[in-house]
DNA sequence: AATATATGTATGTTGTGAACAATAATTATT
DNA sequence: AATAATTATTGTTCACAACATACATATATT
């Protein structure tokens, strides 16, 4: 049973079109696959991602804007996202002294030892781009980030 | 003040690592601009995709399975996006008179001349890969393909 | 033919998260 | 001191994923 992908060929889609519904595909696909590994883990990858920056930082906290900024995908709800993230546990919140309107949000221990034990267990990056050279990915990259600067 | 997709180069990536970030950076940055374009049709980019494959098909109609097979995102809610369409009119659906247990799902006059609207006044993938040589989106096809052959 | 199994769709429920607006608290600006 | 701008929170609505369940109909098995 032929999917979209196995269609794609048999249709005459010009190959900026291909290009495009890839690009959906490929990053679908590998984001499915982080997603199912997080999974176990009990972590989105939104919630995934708040974490990195926050470990990123430490020990300095950051700001819900600061976060935010950083996020892959803007237009984040970063209060309710790091709300999450405390319930969990793995996130502490303190008013900011310098200016009372922030709040500090930090990684915790337990958010830590959350992340490194992911790390160890797999190398996303590697797996899931394996099957390309050191070469063909420096290329990959090029052309992603030529796509951005629109 | 700097990004996500700036910091990218401060930190010590590998390209690899680099590469997995580019690709849902430049996969979110696709969408967003489809979904922000699609925002004014009032149409999500699942319903976006449900009416391009039931064009592709027409004038045969299709059942709900086969929609869900072709969709780029499996695990999707076929009978409860196609509820939305048909709530707006841009779709319409019939019992199968083969098997009684199917439902015909076929794309409307209106659901039609929304999308060839919709195609009318910008071609995406030009559009939005028009940085790149078609030599460069070639290489691109490829490598993504690769990626998901794993 | 009667029964069991598989299939296609719909429905119910829960949770994540986007979009957008409004508010409160605090700090900056004039 | 009064006004504006910033930071975070809250509220609301919607789209959608995930998972289970129900139900009618088809098909297979005995």
């Amino acid at each position: 049973m032929p999917t979209e992908e196995e269609l794609m060929n048999s249709y005459n889609l010009g190959i900026y079109q291909k290009g495009l519904i890839n690009l959906i595909l490929t990053s679908d696909f590998i984001q499915t696959r982080l997603e199912y590994y997080l999974q176990e883990y009990d972590l989105t990858l939104q919630q995934y991602g708040i974490l990195r920056i926050l470990r990123r930082e430490y020990p300095n906290k950051c700001t819900n804007n600061f976060i935010k900024e950083r996020m892959l995908r803007k237009s984040a709800d970063t209060t309710r996202l790091v709300d999450r993230l405390e319930k969990k546990g793995l996130v502490t919140r303190t008013q900011s002294q310098n200016d009372r309107r922030r709040v500090d949000i930090s990684i915790s221990d337990k958010g830590m030892g959350q992340l490194s034990q992911i790390d160890n267990s797999i190398t996303f990056s590697e797996r899931l781009l394996s099957e390309l050279t050191s070469n063909e990915v420096s290329e990959l990259n090029k052309m992603l980030e030529k796509i951005r600067m629109e």
